[in-house]
RNA sequence: GGCCCCAUCGUCUAGUGGCCUAGGACACUACCCUCUCAAGGUAGAGGCACGGGUUCGAAUCCCGUUGGGGCUGCCA
């Protein structure tokens, strides 16, 4: 059966893998696995200046984490270069190519002098030039001309050849330009999809060209999808915006939900729905519904994503994907105390935080020898009024009689305080909790009191009377 | 500069000529729930870039303007 789809996702090493890629691979791969054809992962490292191995790793371990997986590679284009030689040898015989020694001074100086629009002026087309040290080989746009790319997503694009100049398929150091390598490959592997970015959209033409200067019997289907942007709408780049999958997964996103929000960033499945797992996507998927424009990759839903996924999460799961974030804190020695406790507080954590991240920060309080509670906390809450004082000193007292110290007891006991001195729990427990936990903010505040024990909470509630009669600096 | 692409709430989107008084989601605001914070619930604010056509009828089709983006490399 040739009519098997076959796609690839093409990245090249030459930096942090970014969630703009990710989804054109995301892409690939549904359609791949919608059709039953094959996803071919294939690293696109003809530049040895700028590439490096562990860019490949990172595309790699990135793609599997994610959840996308190839059947065939990941090939490298460094290991397979008596293809383009092949290739190159072919159309230099038919006339297809030519050596050119311009240097890239002698190109921009006629461009000047031309006064017209910069680019290569076709100055060796016709010299049959023979190839010498410091000379690359050129492909000859036929002119005139027109090629039409037909778009799955565009439509159709007229491209005129007099705005295509005759450009480089062979550095001068030999080795081949990532066009010429492209479409070498696609040709070779029986590519019949090709689904990239839209920055790729104008060099389509010229591997069209290619395609068919090298006797390709099909053009592949194409589809540009739109690029994703940042928050000044200009195109996502490694350099400038930070978003590299890895980041993402090291702040404690889950792979699905990044892949759920990744997919919607340019397609929609028709309807309001936005959760979707993966067997959805793959079944609703459709080029056709892909959007046209540019999408903002905007972390903050994505963590609300994060968030609703967390969530669905059950128990045991969420405390086994919070490991790697607990052992990244001194204070986590990972013993089965310390698991255990975890294991109760999880439950209480999950449905508060959006980043997994988010856990261990919210239950150090649990594990720290000491609280160290922020001077902003101390002026505004322990010593904003003579009451927060009283009160710490007061419950410290009452939970020293309690014989049992569970959250429930001390729920009661100190809700029964609060009516003695006529004030509402919700006013009482923030002083409570910030010397307790060193935070406004936490899981419930009775729960947390039952987990970090009697002696520990009466040491808390001591230390941080002294903390409050001791006049700050 | 040249070539190309794009244009619905701040953002992601639904919408494929009448179902649109334009729907949903994130973010935002208010209220409810509540031991904090989240989560959840309810309500609210917020958009078809502009101008011309075509049509009985246009967010939807056409043209132009404006705005944004991409490419223009011996990077991919």
């Amino acid at each position: 059966m040739k009519s098997t789809l076959r796609v690839r996702f093409a990245p090249s090493p030459t930096g942090y893998f970014h969630v703009g890629g990710a989804r054109t691979a995301l892409y690939n791969w549904l359609i791949a696995r919608k059709a039953g054809g094959s996803f071919i992962l294939r690293i696109e490292d003809t530049d040895d200046s700028r590439n490096a191995e562990e860019w490949v790793e990172g595309i790699v371990s990135a793609l599997t984490w994610l959840g996308i997986n190839w059947d065939e590679g990941p090939y490298r284009q460094s290991e397979r270069s008596e293809l383009y030689s092949k290739a190159v040898e072919r159309l230099i015989v038919e006339g297809k190519a030519y050596w050119c020694d311009c240097t890239r001074e002698e190109v921009d100086q006629r461009a000047k002098e031309r006064g017209g629009a910069p680019g290569y002026d076709g100055f060796c087309r016709d010299a049959s030039k023979q190839n010498s040290p410091g000379s690359a080989l050129r492909f000859k746009i036929p002119r005139p001309g027109q090629t039409v790319v037909h778009d799955k997503v565009r439509g159709d694009v007229v491209f005129d050849h007099g705005n295509l100049d005759d450009f480089i398929i062979v550095k001068s150091n030999g080795s081949p330009l990532f066009v010429l390598a492209n479409v070498v490959d696609d040709i070779d592997m029986g590519i019949s999809f090709i689904l990239r970015a839209e920055e790729h959209l104008p060099t389509t033409p010229k591997a069209i060209l290619l395609f068919q200067a090298l006797g390709a019997e099909e053009l592949p289907i194409f589809a540009h999808v739109p690029v994703l942007v940042n928050a000044k709408r200009q195109k996502l780049s490694k350099r400038r915006d930070r978003v590299a999958v890895e980041d993402y997964r090291e702040m404690g996103y889950l792979a699905p939900a990044v892949v759920n929000y990744l997919a919607l960033l340019g397609w929609s499945p028709g309807d309001d729905r936005e959760f979707l797992d993966i067997d959805e996507m793959i079944e609703l998927f459709d080029i056709d519904q892909v959007n046209h424009s540019p999408a903002y990759f905007d972390e903050q839903k994505m963590q609300h994503f994060n968030g609703v996924y967390i969530r669905e999460l059950l128990a045991d799961e969420f405390v086994n994907y919070c490991l790697p974030f607990l052992e990244k804190n001194d204070w986590w020695v990972g013993n089965v105390k310390q698991l255990e406790t975890f294991s109760r507080v999880a439950p209480l954590v999950q449905e508060r935080v959006s980043l997994l991240g988010e856990a261990a920060e919210m239950i150090g309080f649990l594990f720290r020898a000491e609280v160290e509670i922020p001077l902003e906390l101390v002026d505004s809450v322990l010593r904003k009024d003579i009451k927060a004082a009283q009160i710490i000193k007061d419950v410290g007292e009452i939970y020293r009689g309690l014989q049992r110290f569970t959250a429930e007891e001390l729920h009661d006991v100190t809700r029964a305080y609060c009516e003695s001195i006529e004030t509402p729990l919700r006013k009482l427990q923030a002083p409570l909790r910030v010397a307790l936990t060193g935070s406004k903010v936490g899981p419930p505040l009775f729960e947390s009191i039952e987990l970090l024990g009697k002696e520990t909470t009466l040491k808390r509630l001591s230390l941080a009377s002294e903390l409050i009669g001791t006049p700050s600096q």
